[in-house]
RNA sequence: GCGCCCGUAGCUCAGCUGGAUAGAGUACUUGGCUACGAACUAAGGUGUCGGAGGUUCGAAUCCUUCCGGGCGCGCCA
C-alpha cells in the first residue's frame, strides 16, 4: 500500500515538472508515513512541506498542484489537504479486502520482500570464547543474532550466519591447564589452583571425564609441575607468569600429542555444550568457524604480508605493528608480539579478509558493547587492505544487567561465578528469553529482574501474543464442534460485511506488517517486530471481546472467520522470525 | 583526560530516515464472563522528553555546550 502510494505521489510529482508547473533541481522520493490520527486518514505525506520552499510556493497551494495532478487510483477514496500542508489519504475498504486475500495467497511469504535481493551478507553472531558455558550476556547477543537473520532473510537478504571460534591463543591454554590441574587433584595430587585459572564447577566435570576415561594418562608430580615455574600473586608474585609457567610445564611435561588431548577435550567439551545451548534456544548457524583454521592454512600469515606489501607494518621494540592511525584509528596496533606470538587481532584482520574473500558483499557483526572500541582498528585493516570500510556493519549488544533479590548479580566468567543461559531458560522458558531479549533496542541497556521473570512469567508479553494467537485457534475448534466449517473463498468476497471499528483496526495492522518487516530489517531492530506483535495481539484481543465471530449469518461468519485467520497467519509468520513458538493451545 | 552508547510517566521501555494533541506495559482505582478460553478487555492521570542555547514552517528526534550513568582506551582475548 505505501510503496503504491509513493509511486503515485511521484508520478505526479513528474508530471508537474515535465509540464513545467515545477521546476525542481532534484526529484526527491516520497515520504508517506502512516497516520497516527485515525481523522487524518490511512496515509499522510509531507511532500508539499519539504518541496515549498525549493518550489518557492507556500505549502497547501503545493499540495493542491499534487492533488490535481494525482493519478486515477482504486486505492485511494479520498483526500484532504491538512494542517501546515500535509497531504491525508483515505484508502478504500476494497484496498484492504485485498490485503486480506493477499495474506492467503502468499501465506508463510506475506511481508516478505526483496530489498535485499542480490545481496550475501554474513552474519556472525555471539562468537563466544569457548572458556566456559554460555551466560545471559550471550544469550541476548544470540536473540538478537538470530533474530536479525531471519529478518534480513525474509527481506531477500542472502544470509550466512556463522560462529567464530576462538580455538587458538592464550585463554585456550589457560584453559586447558585449567582442566589439567584439576585432573591432577582428582588422580591425587595436593594442587594449590592458580589465581588466575577459570574456576567454574565445569572444569571439574571436564577434569573428572579426563581421569574417568583415561586414569592417570596425563599425571605428573605436582612437584615436577611447579618447578621453575614463578609464584603465583597470593604468594608475592604475578598471577599473569604463574599461569603462562604452568602452561609451559604442561607442554613439557605432556608433549605436543598429549597436551593436545587435553586442550581438546576442554574444548571439545565446552564447545558441545554452547552448540547445545544455541541449539535449544533456538539459534542456529550455517557455519562454525575456527580461529586455528587461519593459522593452520596460512591466512593470518597472508593478511600480514598483504598488509607489509601496503607499506602499513612496521617493527617496534620488537614487535610487528599495523599503522592503522592512518586509517582513522587511535593508535598503531600490534599484530605480532616481541615473543612471536600473533594477537587476536591479526586472526581477526585475517578473518575479515577471508570473509570477504568467500565472496560476500557485506559483513554483518554482532559484539559485545565492550568491544566497541575494537571497531575503528578492523575498520581500518580493511581499508589498507583496500577494502571499502562499510562492508563491515559492527552492530553493539549493551549488557544485560542481572538483578536478583533487588541486588544485581555480579558476573565474571574466570571466577565462575555468573548465570548461566541454561538457568536463564530453564527458570523463564525459551520463549519468554527469546522474547525478552528481544523486546528492546540492542543499543539499550536493559536490566533483567530474575524474581519477576519467574515469579510473574505468566504476565510476560510474549504469553499475551501467543494467547491471541491460540484463541483465533480456539474458535476455530468451536466452530467444527458446532458442526460448521469456514468457508475462506466467501470470507474474502464478503470483506466488505466488515464495517465495524474493530475490523478496520485490525486489517490496517495486518496491511502495516510487510512495511514494518522492511524497516525492522533494514535498520537490524527486531524489537519493532516484537512491538508491533503486541499491537496486533491487542487488536485481536480488543476485537474478540467486542464481537462474536460465530454468527448466524454465514456470510458475515465467514467474513470475520477469514479476518481472524490472516491475523494468525502473520502471527504465525512474526512469531517465526523472532523465533518464538507459537501454540495452538496454551 | 579522550572516544562510543544511554538519559522520555512512580518503575521497565517504545516513539518509524525532523511532523499534526509525546505513547505502551506495569503499578493504583472502578467496571465487563449463563455467549467463540478473563493468560482477555473498558474507563480513569501522570510528563520542565536530563539542563541551557542554536538550526526551521515544525525538534524527544539534527548541531553545540554542560550535568548524570554505562562501557572502552594492553605486545589480553
Amino acid at each position: 500500500m505505501k510503496t503504491q502510494l509513493q509511486q503515485l505521489i511521484e508520478a505526479a510529482l513528474s508530471q508537474l515538472c515535465n509540464d513545467g508547473t515545477l521546476q525542481l533541481e532534484t526529484l526527491p522520493s516520497a515520504l508517506v508515513e502512516r497516520t497516527r490520527d485515525r481523522t487524518h486518514g490511512d496515509f499522510a505525506t509531507n511532500m508539499a512541506m519539504v518541496l515549498a520552499k525549493q518550489a518557492k510556493r507556500n505549502p497547501r497551494e503545493l499540495a493542491q498542484l499534487l492533488l490535481d495532478a494525482l493519478p486515477e487510483s482504486e486505492l485511494v477514496v479520498k483526500t484532504e489537504i491538512a494542517g501546515p500542508g500535509f497531504i491525508n489519504f483515505f484508502v478504500s475498504d476494497a484496498a484492504y479486502a485485498t490485503v486480506i486475500a493477499q495474506v492467503f495467497e502468499q501465506s508463510s511469504s506475506y511481508g516478505k520482500s526483496q530489498v535485499g535481493a542480490g545481496q550475501k551478507v554474513l552474519m556472525e553472531y555471539v562468537s563466544a570464547n569457548p572458556t566456559g558455558p554460555l551466560h545471559v550476556g550471550h544469550g541476548r547477543g544470540a536473540a538478537y543474532g538470530a533474530a536479525t537473520a531471519s529478518l534480513l532473510k525474509a527481506a531477500g537478504y542472502q544470509v550466512h550466519r556463522e560462529y567464530y571460534v576462538n580455538d587458538a591463543g592464550r585463554q585456550m591454554d589457560i584453559l586447558a591447564a585449567s582442566v589439567w590441574l584439576r585432573y591432577l587433584d582428582l588422580c591425587g595430587e595436593e594442587v594449590t589452583f592458580p589465581s588466575n585459572g577459570y574456576q567454574g564447577d565445569y572444569i571439574w566435570d571436564i577434569a573428572a571425564t579426563l581421569h574417568r576415561e583415561q586414569q592417570d594418562t596425563f599425571r605428573h608430580p605436582i612437584a615436577t609441575v611447579l618447578e621453575g615455574v614463578p609464584a603465583d600473586e597470593p604468594d608475592g608474585g604475578d598471577k599473569e607468569l604463574h599461569i603462562d609457567g604452568i602452561i609451559e610445564q604442561a607442554r613439557t611435561l605432556l608433549g605436543t600429542a598429549l597436551y593436545k588431548q587435553v586442550h581438546g577435550a576442554a574444548l571439545e567439551a565446552i564447545l558441545g555444550g554452547i552448540r547445545q545451548d544455541l541449539l535449544e534456544f533456538g539459534v542456529e548457524y550455517d557455519e562454525w568457524f575456527s580461529e586455528q583454521s587461519l593459522m593452520d592454512d596460512q591466512t593470518v600469515d597472508q593478511a600480514i604480508e598483504k598488509l607489509q606489501g601496503t607499506g602499513d607494518i612496521y617493527e617496534e621494540k620488537g614487535a610487528l605493528w599495523f599503522r592503522s592511525t592512518a586509517y582513522g584509528d587511535e593508535k598503531d596496533r600490534v599484530v605480532v608480539r616481541d615473543n612471536g606470538l600473533k594477537t587476536y587481532f591479526a586472526s581477526d584482520i585475517a578473518y575479515h579478509m577471508n570473509k570477504l574473500q568467500r565472496g560476500y558483499d557485506k559483513m554483518i557483526d554482532i559484539w559485545g558493547a565492550d568491544h566497541h572500541g575494537y571497531v575503528p582498528r578492523v575498520r581500518a585493516a580493511l581499508s589498507a587492505m583496500g577494502e571499502e570500510p562499510d562492508t563491515l556493519e559492527v552492530l553493539l549488544v549493551q549488557f544485560a544487567s542481572l538483578f536478583r533479590g533487588g541486588e544485581k548479580v555480579q558476573m565474571s566468567t574466570r571466577s565462575g561465578s555468573f548465570v548461566t543461559l541454561r538457568e536463564l531458560r530453564q527458570e523463564v522458558g525459551d520463549d519468554a528469553a527469546r522474547f525478552f531479549y528481544v523486546l528492546r533496542k540492542s543499543e539499550q541497556h536493559m536490566d533483567f529482574d530474575l524474581d519477576l521473570a519467574v515469579s510473574q512469567s505468566s504476565e510476560n508479553p510474549v504469553y499475551y501474543i501467543q494467547y491471541a494467537h491460540a484463541r483465533i485457534h480456539s474458535v476455530m475448534r468451536q466452530l467444527q464442534e458446532k458442526g460448521m466449517s469456514w468457508d475462506q473463498e466467501e470470507g474474502l468476497n464478503s470483506q466488505n460485511l466488515l464495517t465495524e471499528e474493530h475490523e478496520k483496526s485490525l486489517m490496517v495492522a495486518i496491511s502495516r506488517y510487510p512495511e514494518l518487516l522492511e524497516g525492522a530489517a533494514l535498520q537490524r531492530e527486531p524489537h519493532q517486530l516484537a512491538h508491533y506483535l503486541r499491537d496486533l495481539a491487542h487488536e485481536l484481543h480488543t476485537y474478540y471481546n467486542s464481537h462474536h465471530f460465530i454468527v448466524e449469518d454465514q456470510a458475515l461468519r465467514n467474513a470475520r472467520l477469514t479476518l481472524i485467520n490472516a491475523a494468525r497467519q502473520v502471527f504465525v509468520n512474526g512469531l517465526t522470525v523472532l523465533g518464538v513458538s507459537a501454540p495452538e493451545e496454551m
